[in-house]
DNA sequence: TGCCAAGTCGAGGGTGCCTCGACATATTAT
DNA sequence: ATAATATGTCGAGGCACCCTCGACTTGGCA
């Protein structure tokens, strides 16, 4: 009856995972999620078999690169319902958000996938984030800030175009770019099949 | 002194770069702009080499089989200022370009860089689109149903993130989120630097 | 009919993805 | 210490793709 059933894990393969993650991280930095893993595996002195022994796929990399940076944006979002305006806690969501999803080129189609995609390493962080999304979308409709026929899904969409658009603008178009995507929210012009409505009568 | 100074093209030639087209049209539209070149060559019954012939890159490609989409989607441009109101043109306007730009998963993209890349095959389109653009967008200005502080590449940038949104969504969802973003041109909330500010004045 | 520019071919060198069996070694038990 | 073995590591190899280039073929024309 041993009381440890499992062996220690061996020092060299913890050290050799962090390596990894290391020169993967530079390697989505510049040049996106779509860098070469065998040049992640030469940068870190490793063999490209043993980067598939830690990360089975690139998205399994991606997540486990992208684990402490969502803790941090949890974190903030479940802060903001504290801040002033409704509408504005939302704006700094959907900020935060974009600037997090275009940190690695490709990042932002890859969490839209996983929104859906059980099967998605990302799966847990996008349904979190759909969640805080939720929360603030619903107190900022409660206020007539936003239009009533948006969607959670819509923002999470949006916030993912404000990423891409991050991707290809400078970043001072960008910022503004997102003004215009939160101003878009308020009322005003209901799309409307037929009835023209306001948000709530 | 020949009359004609070249000779008339081959016969095979012709048909071959066709076929190559038609295949090409078929891969990017079920796959993206990223799909094999080599799979398109073979599926249009041709060596590899023979479709380098004809397109130097897959940029040289994309924009032989966009020239006629281009066409038609200009001259709907150039017809819109005749609609009812400045606005609605523009988001038609809008809406236009995002079906187009959504024809291939990537065209986005492609279309967003070839803007400023003057040595891409797509940048003269992008021109003409952006010239439309800008006259849509002034007169929309003019009877104050936009913001003042929205430029035409800021257009031009919502216009593909409403593409690239449409790659990821459903059809009817999209829809919605062109509504979404024609809305958020609206004068309302504008960013400003310090200064809350109105619309004019 | 025969010349030859225009077009076609596909091997080949480079890169990348991912798998898998052989091999190495850190940890644990003796 | 030493051996036993679970846990890691290695990198060749099969496959796909990109793109180039020299050898070859063929359609148009005189």
């Amino acid at each position: 009856m041993s009381g440890t059933r499992t062996r220690r894990p061996r020092g060299d393969a913890q050290r050799n995972r962090e390596r990894i993650l290391a020169a993967a991280d530079e390697a989505f930095r510049e040049q996106g999620t779509g860098a070469s893993l065998e040049g992640i595996a030469r940068q870190s002195g490793v063999a490209i078999g043993t980067l598939y022994g830690h990360f089975p796929n690139r998205r399994a990399l991606s997540a486990a690169l992208l684990r402490e940076r969502h803790a941090a944006l949890f974190e903030f979002g479940g802060e903001l319902p504290e801040r002033a305006s409704a509408l504005d806690a939302l704006g700094e969501w959907m900020g935060a958000v974009a600037v997090h999803a275009a940190a690695y080129r490709g990042l932002a189609a890859l969490l839209m996938e996983s929104l859906d995609d059980e099967a998605s390493e990302l799966h847990e962080a996008c349904g979190r984030m759909a969640a805080i999304t939720e929360a603030l979308l619903t107190a900022a409709r409660e206020t007539g800030a936003v239009r009533g026929d948006v969607t959670a899904a819509d923002v999470h969409a949006l916030m993912n175009a404000a990423a891409w658009m991050r991707e290809q603008v400078p970043e001072e178009q960008a910022e503004h770019l997102l003004g215009l995507l939160v101003n878009g929210l308020r009322p005003g012009g209901e799309a409307g099949e037929g009835r023209r409505s306001g948000p709530r009568r």
